[in-house]
DNA sequence: ATTCTACAATTTATCTATAATTTAAAAGGA
DNA sequence: TCCTTTTAAATTATAGATAAATTGTAGAAT
């Protein structure tokens, strides 16, 4: 597998995979990549509640014209990460506790049927590789890896469910959690072992669905108390 | 709606005569209408499911450019009312048996949830106005006037929880139900006395929260099931 | 001095025109 | 008839221009 040299810099620094991807499968649309980096920059938090988001600033940035980037905006919008207002441009949603609450419970409710309906497909090959997810996010050091984790677990018991619908819903709300979750935690992480995957695993292979729905719901609406608890207590500055 | 000339400098830089100008004529970005006048379209089924959407033949119905086509095609989009490929345009959304049950389940883990949260602040004048509501439904004689008073009622009694977000996933799938309505009763129409509301609204009464959300939780379902009924049995033609 | 007004700068929202890319369709050859 | 090539059409995107609205600022009036 060799490669010319005078392309080896360019391949390491603008990702080979993308024009690779792009060239021989399909090429994604600049509003989709711009939506998604805009999005995965709010959720990390390096742009914060409340800043205006000026489309000529990221069209340039990007080096796109104002068309795409509007498309983007309407996205996010639809997730919820903005906010538009006509005439006054789009500004990143601001996230309070209510909403925080009101996410969670979301999450709670909507997870909880996917689980139900997910149950009868679920294999032990499946279970085996959602504990392989509980055991990463256990090993996790930072926030980000324990959120990736944290959500392929989710997203393996739950996917079999074969409501896609459902799951574009859940995605979106994982979403909205994972930008509160960056924004209490911060910098001190320490992994809590997460009993509850554990217990809902256990659950789902001695076929106690009901049991695991309620576990889960219990669990997701934990989820979205304990940075809330942090965010208040953690200590100031 | 006529403005003396000599108003107009004052109109565009004075406050209070600003607040008027933009309530009597309201600055509703273009995309937006085309939204909504799309939307319309495909829940009433004047657009049939598969159908593709083709943003120029659009734009010059509605007088705009393609611009504000596609901004309306990522928001219905993400209402799930369209479906698109990159390079390939968008169509009308398909939908099956399954995303019908799909969205009866989503409404009914969703409209449970916020009603629970909105029974503490349940008033007996917003109770009778969903009597109102349900006494319109009864007295509706087309499917489109009871569809009306049907999701008057449920925003009725679900609104005063107080969270946003979940009220709009709400209306988005109260969005797509009534697609589904539309499509299964078409002419034939008999108005079904609706004793689910009126049960709901006995159970608010006494303050029983957790009879009404059982109630509600099953009315939902139910509203998912019958039009499947009548789909299946309608005859043929 | 504070408030109001007039003016300028910025930004959104839109249109027109056009180029590039890709899918869908039509035409032609084995 | 089936496969390949060409052609047409549609989407995706750019660029520049314009109107309208918000915001910021500086001067004027009370």
């Amino acid at each position: 597998m060799t490669r010319p040299d005078f392309l080896h810099s360019a391949l390491s620094t603008f990702c080979p995979a993308r024009i690779i991807y792009n060239s021989m499968t399909k090429p994604e649309p600049i509003a989709a990549r711009i939506s998604r980096a805009l999005a995965e920059r709010i959720v990390s938090g390096e742009i914060a509640a409340g800043a205006p988001l000026r489309q000529d600033h990221i069209a340039e940035e990007f080096g796109a014209s104002h068309v795409p980037v509007r498309e983007a905006f309407r996205r996010l919008e639809a997730q919820g990460l903005v906010e538009s207002q006509p005439r006054r441009g789009v500004r990143v949603a601001g996230f309070s506790m209510e909403e925080v609450r009101e996410i969670a419970e979301m999450r709670s409710a909507l997870e909880v049927l996917a689980l139900r309906n997910a149950a009868p497909h679920l294999t032990s090959a499946i279970l085996d590789e959602a504990e392989d997810a509980t055991r990463a996010g256990d090993r996790a050091r930072d926030v980000h890896a324990w959120e990736e984790a944290n959500r392929r677990f989710h997203r393996l018991i739950l996917a079999p469910c074969g409501m896609p619908r459902l799951m574009r819903s859940i995605d979106d709300l994982h979403t909205a959690s994972a930008r509160f979750l960056f924004s209490g935690w911060r910098a001190e992480w320490e992994t809590p072992t997460d009993r509850d995957h554990r217990a809902i695993l256990t659950a789902l292979r001695r076929g106690d669905t009901e049991a695991a729905a309620l576990l889960l719901g219990r669990h997701v609406q934990w989820i979205g108390q304990k940075p809330a608890r942090m965010q208040v207590t953690r200590s100031p500055g």
